[in-house]
DNA sequence: TATTGTTATACTCTATAACTATA
DNA sequence: TATAGTTATAGAGTATAACAATA
């Protein structure tokens, strides 16, 4: 058939679909990036957060995260498998587990941090550098979410779904 | 737990994340708005195609909104089995079906239209005019899609996926 | 031989329910 | 009695393969 060119009715016309086909095409750009680290892309989310504040319960991870307890389990024993966490029993609460980062998760990590970046930066680049600013602006601001993650007064969570 | 506040490591700091809550509270207002009328979100894809240019075959359908073929035999079946659509041979070609809107599915897409628009406009109502006007344009941007659906030469054509 | 539409099937992803152990 | 983690199962959504009718 004749290539995808707008047209009456095209929905590209409706912000529905831009949304999706902007967050498709991130995602795949991100996961190509970080794949030769051998992470997927909710792999990564779990990572951050550790880096951020370990040790954290595998619940504390899925509810910051917004996926499904019963979920991490899986992502967790993938990480564990790769050598980039590791599960304990927390000696404080022994129903717990402490998920910590291996000396190698943190190096992961940092590379993977680095590795995302570059394809947002890749995404963004058919904009100017005030117009990305002012486009991730928007998005915070739809979602209700203050600027800068430690600025105190939240908005309302966003509903449950995986990490990406 | 606590309420869900931005912290170091926050997912919201990720534009993988922003993109896809965005996405999300955008489908479900949208949904909302729409399911009064008996229709899903992807039922309106179809339906605003139809309206702008029918009749349309099944293929033509799923090729235009990206979807499988073999989804749209059950979006089609859903639309019919509603009096919203008609399916028939098509005369010039009997492998084909003619796929028309029926009069009560032309009044389905107009009130779906206003419903949808009532949606987004809730959705970019954190935004003032100029900035929601912005912030379109960008998402088209990165997407490489012309401004206006019928500017004539196409951009790259976004990956398959359902009509939302 | 290729294409449209259809059906049946398989696959992916996630949520729900039931269970163990700990508290 | 309630919670953290695990496992097994089921559900939604979509894609793949095979088929009949038609070109």
């Amino acid at each position: 058939m004749s290539s995808a060119r707008p047209a009456a009715g095209d929905p590209s016309e409706l912000l529905t679909y831009l949304l999706k086909h902007a967050h498709r095409r991130l995602l795949a750009l991100a996961d190509a990036a970080i794949e030769p680290l051998g992470l997927e892309g909710r792999e990564f989310g779990v990572l951050r957060a550790l880096a951020a504040r370990e040790p954290l319960s595998q619940q504390a991870l899925a509810g910051d995260l917004g996926v499904d307890p019963t979920t991490m389990v899986a992502v967790i024993d993938a990480l564990e498998d790769k050598g980039i966490v590791t599960r304990r029993p927390d000696p404080a609460d022994r129903r717990r587990n402490a998920i910590e980062l291996t000396e190698a998760g943190r190096a992961t990590n940092r590379d993977a941090e680095a590795a995302y970046r570059a394809a947002e930066a890749e995404f963004l680049a058919p904009l100017g550098g005030a117009e990305a600013a002012a486009f991730s602006a928007s998005l915070r601001a739809v979602l209700a979410i203050p600027d800068g993650p430690d600025t105190g007064d939240a908005g309302v969570a966003p509903a449950r779904t995986d990490a990406g």
